[in-house]
Parts: structure tokens; sequence; C-alpha cells
RNA sequence: UGGGGAAUAGUUUAACGGUAGAACGACGGGUUCUGGUCCCGUUAGUCAAGGUUCGAAUCCUUGUUCCCCAGCCA
């Protein structure tokens, strides 16, 4: 995996692996230690993989480690099922933090005992203003705040009335204990932020242990701190909390300390990204849960059949840098066909079946017909597939009154049918609306396997099923969650969802070596796309999502309008 | 009007005072038993204006635009 790091061919690469290369040279640290710090309370998504990329990458190049470690320091909004799914997710992904499991309530002593450090150095208080006052007294953005008229409370008394927040005297809410620092900064973390608030909730881990909580900002540097981690890698938002940040290591009797670094965090085209806004597209059944192909989630994704090593790669490919920006989703397609195209197998599926008789071919017979796995692996081998007089053709692959740039079948053409023999359309049959329903065709024996001896050639070939070893399945085609590339802020968000995300095709007719397969296995539907096997399938009915089509060029021509030119 | 961050082809991203390069996309062509893959080619960029320098994407000045921050969320 880290290949280019012994080449010596490795140059800076992006400004977190050039800090931490000059870190290393500079002999400010030894080891590496990076950390992915989630917190539970929702399911990991595409822009979680770039941080895991980035944090478990960075550790491996460097001989390092990195922990996982939960930030769960709000037990309101946590669960339980979320430590287990987010667990099995960064393992998916492929990243192994070895023993470094870590949860920030695992370090809730210490932080009480620094907690009471502060507060006997003069630098923390326990505060009685209500949320609201609390508000007031902060001041805006352009306006400084003024103390809290609790903020010079003598030193004895914050020790005691913090012991009895932690003791539960006190209802939530009541009082929280921040720290001093300075009400007239222009960084408004910095205006004696909250540290501990009391929150009278059961924790996942600890239960009800604790009735008190630390904050974002007295947790995380501090869980930094004690695992010794020396490369704390977040995203820009969290950039303005670095001085205080770096004011609670320094006033904190840590054993280590660890350096907070930012990067922009990853938004994709098409889709959003925010936990709030996927929450919302659950609760309100815009889609079929967290795992709906359609979700940017890990799960989704997975449900979606892109494999995990294209997620890596896309996440490489994305680069890190402090820049916003928006990646188109072209992107992550890309990487996941690139990497299909070399290891998926090649089946044969028609969507939308339309019926062929070959009227020379005898009734009754049919014969098995060599196909190759897969044209890019010569290891994956063959195998055979039955052909017989009735087969299922691709409805759009025949047009009665073709343009001229269509290559596939219409009255009187010929075409290959693949791996098996070149056919002419020979009569059109169809309702009383006029609809096609069946066509009639003849077949050249010579052909057979694909090839004319005569070197006579064809502009189409043709995927097809032989309709009576065709087994039936269901089909899901997935498009953009949202037809703008841009979902708009706010609420508005809701009204730029494509009604056409997801499309259901039932009836249709898959290659019988299809139901062979390993269930997990990724394939191609030649002509169409990649596919996988969804969790929905059972005993009597096979279902298939497709991961992503393959390039198609005829799609493009046509809706230029240029198929006749 | 406070504090922080960022501006390089359509989109991402390289460059570390010395020829602005790549990937994705788009467009055109070649090969092909997948209108796929593969191969070749075209397109297109330094936010602006000054300054320093033999030489500036890079250094300086001024300005412009965009993003983040006023949770007892993370």
């Amino acid at each position: 995996m880290n290949d280019a790091a012994h080449d010596g061919d490795e140059g800076s690469k992006d400004f977190v692996r050039e800090v931490i290369r000059e870190d290393l040279e500079a002999g400010r640290t030894q080891t590496v230690v990076t950390r992915f710090p989630p917190e539970p309370n929702g399911y990991l998504h595409i822009g979680h993989a770039k941080s895991m990329c980035l944090n478990f990458g960075v550790a491996e190049e460097f001989s390092g480690r990195c922990h996982l470690r939960f930030d769960d320091t709000n037990p309101t909004k946590e669960e339980h099922e979320y430590i287990e799914s987010i667990q099995e997710d960064v393992r998916w992904l492929g990243f192994d933090w070895g023993e470094h499991l870590f949860f920030a309530s695992g370090h809730f002593d210490t932080l009480y005992e620094w907690a009471q450090h502060l507060i006997r150095a003069g630098k923390a208080y326990v505060d009685d203003l209500s949320p609201e006052e609390m508000r007031e007294y902060r001041g805006t953005l352009t306006e400084p705040g003024k103390n809290s008229p609790y903020r010079d409370r003598p030193m004895e008394e914050n020790l005691d009335l913090f012991t009895r927040m932690k003791a539960g005297e006190f209802k939530e809410g009541a009082r929280v204990l921040r720290a001093k620092v300075d009400m007239a900064s222009g960084n408004i973390n910095m205006r004696d932020p909250v540290i501990y608030r009391i929150l009278h909730a059961e924790h996942p881990r600890t239960g009800t242990e604790w009735c008190i909580y630390p904050t974002y900002d007295f947790a995380h540097g501090q869980s930094d701190a004690i695992e010794g981690v020396t490369h704390s890698l977040c995203t820009l938002e969290f950039a303005d909390h670095r001085p205080l940040y770096d004011w609670l290591i320094a006033s904190l009797p840590v054993p280590f300390v660890p350096r907070q670094y930012e990067f922009s965090r990853l938004n994709l085209t098409h889709t959003v990204l925010s936990k709030r806004r996927l929450i919302q597209l659950v609760e309100e059944n815009h889609v079929r849960g967290w795992d709906d192909p359609r979700m940017p989630t890990l799960r989704g994704l997975r449900r979606r059949g892109y494999p995990a090593p294209a997620i890596r790669d896309f996440a490489q490919r994305v680069g890190v840098t402090k820049s916003d920006n928006v990646i188109e989703v072209q992107l992550l397609d890309h990487c996941a066909r690139e990497l299909l195209n070399k290891t998926a197998e090649r089946r044969m599926a028609v969507l939308r079946p339309l019926k062929v008789v070959i009227e020379n071919y005898p009734e009754g017979e049919d014969e098995l017909l060599d196909a190759v796995n897969n044209p890019e692996d010569e290891s994956a081998g063959k195998r055979q597939v039955p052909f017989s007089r009735e087969i299922y053709i691709e409805r759009e692959d025949f047009m009665e009154d073709p343009p001229k740039k269509f290559f596939r079948l219409g009255p009187g053409r010929e075409v290959r049918l693949r791996y098996a023999y070149f056919i002419t359309c020979t009569e059109v049959i169809k309702d009383d609306s006029g609809e096609v329903i069946e066509l009639r065709c003849t077949y050249d024996p010579a052909t057979r396997g694909g090839d004319a001896p005569d070197g006579r050639k064809v502009k189409g070939t043709l995927h097809w099923v032989s309709a009576a070893h065709a087994i039936a399945g269901e089909i899901r085609l997935y498009d953009h969650l949202f037809t703008e590339a841009e979902p708009s802020a706010g609420e508005g968000f809701l009204n730029g969802l494509n009604t056409e995300s997801l499309t259901v095709l039932e009836g249709c007719k898959l290659e019988p070596s299809v139901a062979e397969l390993p269930a997990d296995a990724a394939l191609q539907f030649e002509r169409q796309g990649y596919f996988n096997r969804d969790p929905d399938s059972n005993d009597e009915r096979l279902v298939y999502n497709r991961s992503v089509g393959l390039r198609d060029s005829w799609a493009k021509i046509v809706a230029k309008g240029g198929a006749n030119t």
C-alpha cells in the first residue's frame, strides 16, 4: 500500500505530510500518532472516509499508529448502536486500529482532575448564568463580551460548587464550569468557553456514573495529550478552536503536547454530507434508510457496490488542502469503474426484455457456448452460456426505423449476439397498440461463436439471454439523489431531490450462471454496468443494484440529438 | 463593522524565485465480438492592480471574492 514510500520518489504530497516530515527530521517526534475521532451519533459517510484515509494513511506511511477514538462526551445524542456500526465501517474501509481503541469517556477521571487543576490555578470558575444570559454576556462577532458576575468567585467556592455539580445537587443547566480566558477576545471561542456542563442523562458507556460531562473543547485536545497523539488532524471549522486547544494544553499538567492541524472537508456534487441533512433524508423517508444505495454513507456505498479500495483511491486523488472544494461525483464513479473493470466478472442480463424467435433454429434444442469471464483478466477463465431458439434481447437494442448512427438491430439488419451467432431480423410483431412485442430472426449457423468465416462484419454486438434458461431478477438503477450539482443551502435543499433517483426493473432476465456466483461478487452485466447482489435477495428472487453504469457514448450521441447525422 | 481560513483550466490538484504539469470531465480520432476497456490527440488556468527582481503562481503593498465562528453540539 505504501510502495511509493519505499521507492524514494515520494514528494511533499500534501501539507500535512510535509509538516510531519519536518517534525520527524527536526526530531520533534520519533513516532507519528494520529487518531480518527468520530462521535457515535450517526453513521460514517464518504467525508469521514477522507479523514480516515488521511489519518490511517499517514500513520502507516510513517510507520506510526492511528487510534480509533470515540468522542463520546454528549450522552444526550450518542448511542451504543453507532459505536458498533462505526467500527464495522472503519474495518470495511480497510483500516485497523489494532489495540488502540479509545473513548473520550475512558478519560473522564483524568479530565475531572484536570478541571479541578484549572480551578486551583484560577483559570476556571463555576458560572450560574442561564444559557440566555450567557449569550447576552458573550457579545457579538463585532462587539466584545463582558465578564460574568460570577467570574471572580473565590477558588474554594468554585471547587465546592464543582464538586456539588458532580454530586448531582443541581438541575441540568443550572451551572457550568467555564475556562477563564478573555471575554474581549476577537475569537469567540476564547470568551470563557464552557468546559463542563450538567447532563442528567445515561451515557452509553459510563451509564449514570457521571452527571457532568466535558465539552468537546475540554475533551478532544486532552484525549490527544493522554494518548500521545502527535498530529491531531481535523477539519477547517476547528481552526478557530486551536488557540483554545493550545491554551488548555498549556494550562494543564499534560504528559504530552499534541498539535492540531486543519484541512478542508470533502464536499461532493449531487448529494449532501452534513449529518443533519442526512438524518432528515432518512427520517422523512426520502430514502429507504442509512444504507440506501443512494446515500453517501459508507453503508450506502457498500450496498451500492462501491468497493472499499475504490473509495480509498478516490480519497487519495482528491488530495488534502485547506481550500474549499466540491468534488464532482464523476471522479468517484471513475474510481469505481477503473477497479471494477479489472476485477468484475462479466455476465449477460437483459434489463428490459424483448423476445426474439430464431425461426431457423431447431425447435426444442439448445447448446452451450463459450464466454470469457473477464477480458481484462485471463485467469478469470471461461464459462458456458446456454443458447436456444427463443431468446431475449434489450428492448433498446432494436429500432424499427433506426437513425443513421444506430448500429444495433432493425428490420433486415444483421448483428452479432455476443459469443453466439449473427442474426438477421426478418419480421416485427406488434400488439394492437402498435408496440413491438416480438421479433422474428434467422441465424447463420456458420457464425457460431461470433465470427463469420467469410470475414463478414457487423456493426453491432448485443447481449442476450436464452428464454428457457433465464432466471428472473429485479434490477435497481440509481441516479443522483439531487438534480443540481450543489443542492441549495438551508431548508430548501429537499426541493432539489431527484424524483428519478431510483428505478426498479422487475422481470429482468439473467444468465443462469449468475445464480452460482458468491453473494458478494461484483460483476459486470455486459454493456450495462457494474452490479452487485442486494441483501433483499432471497431464494425466490434475485435483486441486483447497479453500482455504476459503463461509460455510454451512444447515450451522449442521443442526448445531443445527433443520432441521425 | 471583530476573529480565523482560502483563491491555479469546467472540477480537484502540483509548483517552494527559473519552461505552469497531472487527474477527472468535455471534445475529436484509432483499435475492438461490450457504442466498455485500451491508445492517440484537442480544449482550457495563476482573483485584480501596483511594486521588488535579469526572472514572480511563488516575495511585498493595496484591493476584490468566497468559506467558517456568537451551542451548556462535535
